[in-house]
DNA sequence: CTCTAGCAACTAACTGGTTGGTTGGCTGGT
DNA sequence: ACCAGCCAACCAACCAGTTAGTTGCTAGAG
């Protein structure tokens, strides 16, 4: 390792942005805590990244980037897709907290780097629509509110765990059939 | 209104509490917000609520008290339930910020009034287990799955504010036609 | 190959302001 | 006179962001 290597320091403030803000959100993640964890100054947080809100934004748009490469929409097998989702934030629940801090935090005032985001979301959309036109999927439903709807259904149990463990359970027996639900739901969203 | 009125004052205390955590969490709640909005004073917030962490947790438990009261489950006409539903949060949004505040920071761990809240889920799940027993609704999902799922599709807009401006617009237009599509949706998971 | 000047990477210490929480005293009703 | 309700002032800790200075890498002159 290097005395000096900026890129490594850079990945390792990301990281470490990443933990802390998954974990505490915005107005709790600790500037301190994020340059203790990354063993960085942390003038560099500021040098490489900005103040807090823009460190945050950086980091939930390439998670972001990161999701929309590894689970494109397939609105020829939703039910593989929904597999693909979930499997995704179970492997990597940070986004979706992140997601979450951001839609409380900030609510529905506009983004920093909010057309990257449009874009993100306008991709998904037209590859929905696309089936709808080729009557794969349902018309009943917008393209944008089924989307919106399924991304609910899968995504859900990150939102309230404690609703979750109630309703639900959270053994794997119980996790598996709440996968199959949620599957044949979206079966039931997206059917002519 | 009396120049000493302490039940007068713990209300308003009350009030600003339940709009400070709503809009900020608890980390990002400040408790000299609370005491400015309620015009009381500081002190006055620890001598009658305890701490910032207690005055949180009695907050959000006399809220829920008041939720499974307003908007029973009704399986035979869900989508006059989901209305109710959409109605409710939509008149006191504050409920299900703090809930999902409680869910981000506190993670999934016991809750202070975990029977109780056992009890108002399990009140629901039976509504439409009968539902399901009476043939209104598919037995293709399980009524819990069922219950947890119809309320991810009502109360997600709560949840990302953003993602749901992005893709759904904000219009009263955009918002009326969103929740028409919840209601097909809630109508499809709900059918034989 | 060697020296050194310049610059980027990095650091410690500080600043101005805020925070949750406390204390001792004043006030009004009885 | 009594005492609970109420308040201004205070405190120690904390926090985002800044500053002034140090260290190590490297390019280019000799």
């Amino acid at each position: 390792m290097a005395a000096r290597d900026p890129e490594a320091t850079k990945a390792r403030i990301f990281e470490a942005a990443v933990a802390e803000f998954a974990r505490h959100g915005i107005a709790g993640a600790r500037i301190d805590r994020i340059a203790a964890e990354a063993k960085a100054n942390k003038q560099l947080i500021y040098a490489y990244f900005g103040n807090k809100a823009e460190l945050f934004a950086i980091v939930l748009e390439k998670k972001m980037l990161h999701v929309a490469e590894d689970v494109p929409v397939d609105p020829d097998d939703i039910e593989s897709w929904i597999d693909r989702v979930m499997d995704y934030h179970a492997a990597h629940p940070e986004l979706l907290r992140l997601l979450f801090w951001e839609g409380l935090e900030y609510g529905s005032a506009e983004l920093p780097l909010e057309s990257a985001r449009q874009e993100h979301y306008a991709r998904k959309v037209a590859a929905l629509q696309d089936a709808q036109d080729r009557g794969v999927v349902t018309e009943a439903i917008p393209a944008g509110d089924l989307l919106f709807l399924l991304t609910a259904l899968a995504n859900w149990t990150a939102v309230v765990p404690q609703m979750r463990r109630i309703l639900v359970g959270e053994g794997e027996t119980d996790r598996d059939r709440l996968r199959a639900s949620v599957k044949e739901a979206a079966r039931r969203l997206t059917a002519r």
